[in-house]
DNA sequence: GTAATTTATTTCTGTACAAGAATTAGAAAC
DNA sequence: GTTTCTAATTCTTGTACAGAAATAAATTAC
């Protein structure tokens, strides 16, 4: 009796590949074993789920360095390329570009809230950008200083709140008008 | 002429040990790629301290003074005005007071919109600030990362959203509950 | 003598691979 | 037809290992 073995094909089957693939590397012991364990705990995947972006703590020693851990989440797709960057941040890199067409101004008034700037937030602004339509600006207008957001097309220039409780403002040919730069970013203190 | 190869003893050579073992781990991909590329870079100096978490220590000292005005309504000049400087601020020195202890992460959900802080920002976390009453907090909820309002009184604790349409959470004795740091700071980019 | 080179030794490091886990289709049982 | 079982298939994962790097003694060159 001979013993004959029919192989069956089972095209298809097979275990699928991880959400997120891996990679083996090598790692100073401590570190290692913290991820290991975070991933044990599977923490190293909730991370990825929960409403933070993941994040990677860290110390900085004798330099501004700061940690810094990002991913954007969205389940399903894989992105192109990496959209995770963990790692350390300077602040001062990270927020300025041009370092010499760059300052800061402190916020007064309520009327941009809707888009995130409050009274006492900083602003980073950078006068070589262009003020195209859309941006916010900080402009000075007759004399006051202002941050708007610039609506302009063909024959006419708004400076608009982002509150609704403040009107628009339509620039003239007679107001004495100059835009000083573009707001870049937001500094917000919660104190 | 006799081929006699007399073996030499040479106690005390080789390599000498890391000062920091190392150990081969496997972890998600775009992680593992950014933690290569850090030890490329000489960034991932092991200083480890046994608290929460994994330690980089960064080399490059940056200090950028960037001009800074206090906002003020005033007779305008239009020019790029150097004339108004008040002094100048560098962001890691203004925003960052514990180096050790402060982290960033980035913001993917909506659920605090109302106190400015949006998806995509950044926060800047410090570990030692005490989580009292009303603080914005960044907390492990089993397993899950949030940033949320802490409500806390003598025998309840709740997390609340900052956006009419989440829901606060109240924290029991069963969940699984930590509190990773105090926000600082909302740093929110304008494309 | 000493500087430069070679050799012996030790440890480190990236990665390949075997073992294991996950998944599915087909066969067997009902 | 449906459920259960099993083998086939595919991907993951920890780790062993070969080659690279580092170091100091021995040897050679000058």
């Amino acid at each position: 009796m001979t013993e004959l073995r029919i192989r069956k094909r089972k095209p298809g089957a097979g275990r699928k590949p991880n959400e997120v693939p891996t990679k083996a590397v090598r790692l100073p012991l401590p570190l290692a074993n913290k991820l290991l364990d975070l991933k044990k705990q599977n923490k190293l995947k909730s991370d990825y789920d929960g409403e933070l972006g993941q994040f990677f703590l860290a110390k900085a020693l004798s330099s501004k360095q700061i940690p810094f851990f990002e991913s954007r989440i969205q389940a399903g797709l894989p992105s192109p390329a990496d959209d995770l960057c963990e790692g350390t941040l300077d602040l001062n890199e990270y927020l300025i570009y041009n370092e010499g067409t760059t300052f800061f101004v402190r916020v007064t008034g309520e009327s941009m809230k809707k888009v995130g700037i409050f009274p006492g937030d900083m602003l980073i602004v950078d006068k070589h950008i262009p003020p195209s339509n859309g941006k916010i600006v900080i402009a000075g207008l007759n004399g006051e200083l202002t941050v708007k957001r610039l609506e302009k097309n063909e024959d006419s220039l708004f400076l608009c709140s982002e509150n609704d409780i403040y009107p628009d403002i339509q620039v003239s040919k007679d107001d004495e008008f100059s835009i000083w730069g573009v707001v870049t970013t937001v500094i917000h203190s919660l104190a």
